[in-house]
DNA sequence: CTGAAAGCGCTAACAC
DNA sequence: GTGTTAGCGCTTTCAG
């Protein structure tokens, strides 16, 4: 199939490139009966207007960058499915980059996303990559962290605070006398468990006591399963928390080997929600974080921000909820 | 930052924008003092070349789209790592597609897709699509499947035999004298289900019998495990093959409150690898299926497809390797 | 209400 | 080697 243009609508049509450009962009200034004729150009030539070159002319591509860390879907999956919903609704397209744990990489990227002109960049991380943020601000677009609490002139965030979530759980443990509290690293979630470790502290710090219960995966442990099957071995807690499911899975399936006994000798929580949470046996309780809300929430100030609609709010707290489940009492 | 344009740096570098062009289109028919020269000023500019104009200018984007079905991340993570891998390396963007449950949406999308004048597009779904494939079909680019076996002029696939690797897993059930073996339904993976069917189809015909334990979730309940929880008060199969990770779980944790012991009374064998797979108890075996390289090849066949490189084979056959875990005998 | 023309930023002949 | 110029397909004043 030929290129058709919106030139050879024009001719079809019999008006000028300038009267099928507005009806396209649904301009009302086109008389009833040419916008017809129009139209029936349009269809008859399969005429799509090329976003490339309304890309071009317009300064704006209607499309954002999404940057996430690589392989984290599963727990990413839904965030992406939030932000697409309602990318979908106001039509911006998506492009996806991913950021593997070579930092070398991550300029190429920013680069990258800066030549493709996108519209804005909303980026999920771990790390909050002060550096490259500060690269990426200088480019004009606006910018939308999610999972980080942070914000300035164009930069917005939506995030669920773990930190209060992490002080309220382990308070509440350490009130029933329960201080042997423990929290297993996620090396893929390195700001996430910091601010874990944070919540835990200020609980303990309330009561007069220190935290120090950080479970560290040496480096040479291949996974987190076959430390934690040594560890338990030789140590034993009241409550383990960990950040995402299979780091807890890790934990109850390394326990069990032991013949510690979830929840009566060892309660676990995993942070993180996902549906596997509730497959394995025992349950895992877990807070359930709103994950598709916050790509949904992500994308829809980001749409504000560039549609220069005053944005509230430029740090948007979600709310979380703790699910008891079988792995705690 | 004001926009800083091949003008600019020409400007700047007391060049034509043709010599700037060629500089940063790496052209060798530039003399070595005066692309130092350029390069300076692009560095003292910060100018980044605007890919949205050389889209235009060179039609083509290079940035290929990716459909997928909405929330299937879990499963789909490692394909989509392995696409953006090799997407990097040869500096193809990629745009995100999902498409939902409603069929309505399709054809918004692909217009979309087709507007964004992406060099190619690359389908990772259950069902065929043949229609949809057909308006895509219009659109010059290649098209690369991942999952379905089909090609035309520019349609390739990359896939992995699932009907192959059904049949030789029931035949050897068959062999033993096991006959009573059942398929749950995935309704997310029509398509893969059916292939699963008429493997296992094949093996029990080539026995002289006739399979049709086809375990179909009503559509009233939520979740399989729901109905499965009913379903094997009253059932118990020698072995039970599901296609998705959570599906075997739902299965084994249904048999485990019906004290069916697994997987002495009854096997368990998923078909789709993931990790969650050797991380519930007991560990269910499954197909190792490479969803990196599914994804990782898909992306090199675009590209070849793209170079106008020969394609040698428009259909990839990967291979798939059983791996017997604790759901199995 | 419609058309003419300039311009968005870059590439690619074609001259010099 | 380097500059000139004509597009790539579309939007948007500005006239009419």
């Amino acid at each position: 199939m030929k290129r058709v243009t919106i030139y050879d609508v024009a001719n079809e049509a019999n008006v000028s490139l300038a009267t099928v450009s507005r009806v396209i962009n649904g301009l009302e200034i086109v008389r009833e009966d040419t916008r017809i004729r129009v139209n029936q150009a349009i269809e008859k030539l399969g005429y799509k207007p090329n976003a490339i070159a309304q890309g071009l002319a317009l300064q704006k591509t209607t499309s954002i960058a999404l940057l996430i860390p690589e392989a984290s879907f599963s727990y990413t999956g839904q965030i992406i499915n939030g932000l697409l919903d309602v990318a979908k609704i106001y039509k911006y397209n998506i492009t996806l980059h991913t950021t593997s744990e070579a930092i070398m990489q991550i300029g190429d990227i920013i680069e990258n996303i800066i030549k493709s002109r996108v519209d804005g960049v909303i980026i999920y991380n771990d790390k909050l990559m002060v550096d490259e943020l500060t690269a990426l601000t200088k480019y004009q677009f606006p910018i939308v962290l999610v999972g980080n609490q942070m914000s300035s002139a164009n930069i917005a965030s939506v995030y669920v605070n773990l930190q209060k979530a992490m002080y309220e759980l382990v308070s509440s443990y350490l009130e029933q006398g329960k201080t042997d509290i423990a929290i297993v690293q996620d090396r893929k979630n390195k700001y996430m468990v910091e601010q874990l470790i944070l919540g835990a502290s200020q609980a303990f710090e309330k009561k007069g006591l220190v935290f120090k219960n950080f479970i560290e995966i040496p480096r040479e442990y291949r996974s987190s399963y076959t430390y934690l099957k040594e560890y338990f071995k030789t140590h034993k807690h009241e409550l383990v928390i960990a950040h995402r499911d299979s780091q807890a899975m890790a934990v109850i399936n390394a326990a069990a080997e032991n013949d510690i006994k979830i929840p009566n000798e060892m309660e676990v929580v995993c942070v993180m929600d996902t549906k596997y949470n509730s497959m394995i046996r025992p349950q895992i309780s877990s807070f359930a974080i709103p994950s598709y809300d916050l790509g949904a929430v992500a994308m829809r100030v980001m749409t504000k921000m560039l549609n220069q609609n005053p944005v509230e709010e430029r740090e948007i707290e979600l709310s979380y909820l703790f699910t008891p489940r079988q792995s705690t009492k």
